[in-house]
DNA sequence: CTGAAAGCGCTTACAG
DNA sequence: CTGAAAGCGCTTACAG
């Protein structure tokens, strides 16, 4: 059995108040006499003391928690978020619970609802293409919580994501600098809006360059089996418009997978397309050393996630109710490599 | 302010202890009408009720949840782990909470206290290199946990590792049987005992093909800024042994490195050298398609590692104290790539 | 078939 | 300077 606050305040024959202030280092704010203090302290170290959190999460209504939720935690970009967001939550004092949804909706519902029932303070969530109607949810309830990644612009809630538009404008913008003309665009999930976005950078490069937009160009990887699908797509636009000179990825997925494939064919794909990327990965310094990637602002996503949510959290604590703008876009930092 | 049981109660008439047994699934265990059962149930529905878990674990003694201590969650490896943990857990029923070391001896030691503070049931750990005072803290206190990844071989505690001398007995004497002689390794920490057993298998290898083990060949990488030490040991040794003809790196990120400085040289690494690496990652199958490589087990790793603790778990519940034998070593799928 | 009561380990007004 | 008491939201013997 773990020592209590009880178990020390028998021995010492002083009252478990005392000692729950001592401890949680109010003694002299209570005016504790010091050699009290001093017995109780000394007496907490030699029984192994440790406080039981949930018993005073119950207490105090707060459990200093902030429950984190990914579609998969083992994706690079994802396992990145995960370890800036502990130490940006760790500033604020507070600790992080992550799992997985696996991009499932029920899983991530489930998720969702053992977090709250957990008692964690607000939730962190880069949602899955289903996932609305939980979030409506803590929406409605006033639970704090913020989402990345992944955007609803119907909904009005707490996100962070990037500039998905403008990062694609200005890398494909460069490619076509650079004398590029036939530039395909291989993406995922085009119905995800953050994917849109993508393809309307592009878009917007091509036509500001008075390039016309070639559907033969457009390539739409299924989500499901893309390892397979992706090898199709490649291959019909490069029979499809075989002077082809260009690549613009819509994730570093895509573009790994391409890289694989060029190299089991023997085409020299660093040679003969411009290549561009969102999402920089360190893998490409070798693989592909001239791409040119948006890089994903990792740590202040992170930075600005977490500050979302304790903004809600100390608000939801205060009773107050000035809801500010809680969403933010930030600009990927753009590397080309020439 | 969530519904709580007592909420349920006033409104239907009646005591909580009803309500506790109906929404836990006791109802007809423990005899309630089922007209009752049913108004509390559509009653549970309505006003939205949700269990506190907090105070329910406070109750019952354990919470469901088990801790898993990582150095780096966005280490492909760990991350990898972290997945297929938390997938096996869920089988056993508990939840998973995930917290980072950063490799430090004062942090690790923060966040089993944190976990123990939260009362998860057990602890799942890659431990440190420095981390046994607490290890051996919760060995003795009879607190469930398993290690994992690091080894500490003097401590009679629960750990799952791989195979380290075997699998690079083999990978080496694969390159060998290939007609490499001399082959270097390159390694890093190799006073942690999964880093000596690795170099012990190399040296195995060579002794048993009557090959001499050379110094010079031996490549210890600094785990402080590795980036540039890598390049200066490679350096070394090309320029001290100019015919050599193979590597063995003991992790991916060292051969990472490797490959990288080669690529910038313009060393056709290849073609030139056999190549064999413990730990498999996908970026090889692009980079280094012929390299021989020792996959981690994940998954097995994963599975064992939380049966061994949720045996634990459950015998601690118990108060049974049949220890068996609460380690294993296991074997990497070794793939030879020729 | 159902309820009153004690307790899990804390915190925090309130009282002296 | 210190303590008795209520309460956080549950569970679970015990009693009828």
């Amino acid at each position: 059995m773990r020592t209590s606050l009880k178990d020390i305040a028998q021995k010492l024959h002083v009252s478990k108040t005392t000692v729950s202030w001592v401890l949680s280092g109010k003694g002299n704010e209570k005016g504790i006499s010091l050699t009290t203090q001093e017995k109780i302290m000394t007496c907490a170290k030699e029984m192994n003391y440790h406080p039981n959190l949930l018993a005073r999460s119950l207490n105090t209504g707060s459990s200093g928690t902030i429950g984190l939720i990914l579609p998969d935690i083992s994706d690079s970009f994802y396992s990145q978020m995960a370890k800036m967001i502990e130490i940006e939550a760790e500033k604020h004092g507070y600790s992080l619970m992550i799992t997985s949804s696996g991009s499932e909706k029920e899983r991530e519902e489930r998720m969702i609802d053992l977090f709250r029932a957990r008692q964690v303070d607000g939730i962190i969530i880069a949602p899955t293409k289903h996932s609305p109607s939980k979030i409506i949810q803590m929406k409605d309830e006033g639970y704090p919580f913020v989402t990345f990644d992944r955007y609803f612009p119907e909904l009005k809630i707490p996100y962070v994501i990037i500039d998905n538009e403008d990062s694609s404008y200005q890398l494909v913008n460069h490619l076509i600098q650079k004398g590029n003309q036939k530039i395909a665009i291989i993406t995922t999930n085009s119905y995800l809006k953050t994917m849109s976005m993508r393809y309307e950078g592009y878009k917007r490069a091509l036509e500001s360059n008075q390039i016309i937009v070639d559907t033969k160009l457009y390539g739409e990887v299924s989500f499901k089996n893309y390892q397979n699908n992706i090898v199709e797509v490649l291959e019909r636009i490069i029979r499809e418009v075989p002077d082809i000179n260009g690549f613009f990825f819509t994730t570093h997925i895509l573009a790994l997978e391409a890289f694989q494939y060029f190299h089991e064919k023997g085409i020299p794909f660093n040679q003969k397309y411009g290549l561009a990327c969102i999402h920089d990965i360190p893998t490409f310094r070798v693989l592909a050393p001239q791409i040119h990637t948006a890089r994903m602002p990792i740590e202040e996503m992170s930075r600005e996630i977490v500050n979302i949510l304790t903004l809600q959290i100390e608000q939801k604590q205060d009773k107050m109710n000035i809801q500010e703008n809680l969403s933010c876009q930030l600009s990927c930092s753009i590397t080309y490599r020439d």
